[in-house]
RNA sequence: GCCCCCAUCGUCUAGUGGCCCAGGACACCAGCCUUUCAAGCUGAAGAUCAGGGGUUCGAAUCCCCUUGGGGGCACCA
């Protein structure tokens, strides 16, 4: 059974960068039939974040990303949370200590500084120099007993080449001579994420860790710690990052990091999902568009690339129309009205007397216009005001005037007034036929009629928007147009 | 400074020795459509496969070096 893990720390937003892994993860897992697990590394108490943990939890549930085991889905691994199992730490380090794989370490932060300054100065290579590995029996007893703050280190062994075969990036191997002691017990009793990632991926059984490549550099101490333990080390893979457009790790000062920003800013699940696959992956040389099923039956760690990938947003937004575009007419309104509810300042101001008939005809005009869910405001705004809110900005078109326009306006009042149904056809028949008539340009005659009827330049095809606000709208917003140019 | 990783159009990528003087997608440009904006369609442009050495009959594909980029070197994860 094939078990993986995402092990996000509660010390900030969901980023985009840690979500796309939780995907891969979600994704290998789905593929085998395996178990997807969240675990919460919260052992650094000082960086916790109140609301982070919900936070990431909700952009995996926007996603879709469903875990098996985690906060609030109980398994036979609890607890998940790595703050509720010092115990295990503990006797895994009192172990390690009474075998001399470990020990404490009672060095000062400013000891610690000063060393590694020195280091750099003189072009070593930074790592603790040991200090207290060399202490003597009386010394480390009256240290012990002396020193409040005490901490336990892995005793690297000498001499050893550390090889590991990365499921995405191949062979990869390090010295371990140039591999330091480092702490596994802080002073305050919890374990650093370097001995609780191994620890608990051993006692929850995980059996590939899939991970951002950032984590590269640390795996040859998980991978001695898994020695000196006889534990079996779980398979690796280490994912490619996800860059800036300036190539540096996609930080805050590029935008939008966050995943649930996206949500917020109007893209849909499933196009982040379809987008951030991408980043880093591919089914072939051609397929662009998937489902999240088409994904999880085509996805394989052996397509996944490894050098990082660009955000590219413009992709983005592309995907995001077409998917918006390939909804249900009636989906898509259910999306918007749960997008503005959840987010009421991008939201239209709806009257309460609105029909869903109405809504869902305004909507089925902005569909293919839509790129975001948040761009519905400012593109339907005028089915929903009052008349006499409209401003009417340059009703006066190229190469008319105010005569003209006036001329129009009432041709097209009276005729309007007299025609039968007042549909799409009979519009566009008798609107096309006053514009014949006034020898206007289609540009100057819609043009005019669309400021008039919208107070926009831009709106949906007119004859269509004419007969979605109805008779009545449409003569009194032209009766306001008219009146505004005496 | 030390360690590790990476390197194909602006961007995401296909490519695992001959099918490639390199294919697809986004963006860009042009044209068509047209009532504005989109959408759609058609087409164009865009990568001497970072550079240099090898190996081979043959290299984007294998090896080495250089350069460039990224990541890491905490009682953070």
């Amino acid at each position: 059974m094939i078990r993986v893990r995402f092990a996000p720390s509660p010390t900030g937003f969901p980023h985009v960068g840690n979500i796309r892994t939780a995907m891969f993860n979600w994704l290998f897992a789905r593929r085998h039939g395996g178990k997807f697990i969240v675990r919460v590394e919260d052992t650094d108490q000082n960086r916790l974040v109140s609301g982070a943990l919900d936070s990431i939890l909700e952009a995996l549930d926007w996603l879709g990303l469903q875990w098996d085991e985690g906060p609030n889905v109980e398994g036979p691994y609890g607890p998940y949370f790595q703050s509720q199992r010092l115990r295990h730490y503990e006797s895994i380090t009192d172990q390690l200590v009474k075998e001399d794989q470990a020990y404490y370490c009672y060095c000062t932060p400013e000891r610690l500084t000063c060393m590694r300054k020195r280091q750099q100065s003189l072009k070593q290579p930074t790592g603790y120099d040991r200090h207290c590995l060399n202490l003597s029996s009386p010394e480390k007893d009256k240290m012990h007993g002396a020193s409040k703050t005490r901490v336990i280190r892995f005793r690297m062994p000498n001499d050893r080449s550390i090889i590991l075969e990365d499921l995405i990036g191949g062979k990869v191997s390090w010295d371990s001579n140039l591999l330091d002691d480092f702490v596994i017990l802080k002073s305050d009793r919890y374990p650093t994420y370097h001995l609780a990632n191994v620890v608990d991926d051993h006692l929850m059984e995980i059996t590939h860790v899939l991970r951002a490549e950032e984590w590269l550099p640390s795996t040859p101490k998980h991978l001695m710690i898994y020695q000196a333990l006889n534990w079996n080390a779980p398979l690796f893979g280490h994912m490619p990052m996800i860059l800036g457009p300036d190539k540096s790790k996609l930080s805050k000062r590029h935008g939008a990091t966050s995943a649930l920003e996206y949500k917020e800013m109007g893209y849909l699940p499933e196009a982040m999902i379809n987008f951030m696959a991408l980043l880093g992956w591919s089914l072939d040389d051609h397929t662009e568009i998937f489902s999240q099923q088409d994904l999880v039956k085509g996805f394989s760690l052996d397509r996944v690339v490894k050098s990082a990938a660009i955000f590219n947003k413009e992709k983005l937004d592309w995907m995001n129309g077409l998917y918006i575009r390939s909804m249900d007419l009636d989906d898509l309104t259910v999306r918007l009205e749960d997008y503005w509810k959840e987010f009421p300042d991008q939201a239209l101001s709806i009257p309460n007397n609105v029909s869903r008939d109405y809504l869902l005809k305004v909507v089925s005009l902005i569909q293919e216009r839509l790129k975001l869910l948040s761009e519905a405001q400012e593109l339907t705004g005028f089915f929903f005001l009052d008349d006499t809110d409209l401003e009417i900005m340059e009703l006066i078109q190229k190469g008319m005037d105010a005569e003209v326009t006036f001329l129009a306006l009432n041709v097209t009042l009276n005729e309007l007034r007299a025609m039968d149904s007042f549909n799409v056809q009979n519009l566009e028949k008798c609107l096309l036929d006053i514009n014949t008539q006034l020898k206007l340009s289609r540009k100057q005659f819609l043009g005019m009629l669309r400021i008039a009827l919208t107070g926009k330049k831009i709106s949906p095809p007119i004859f269509e928007t004419m007969e979605v606000l109805g008779r009545d709208r449409c003569i009194r917003r032209l009766e306001l147009a008219r009146s505004w140019l005496s």
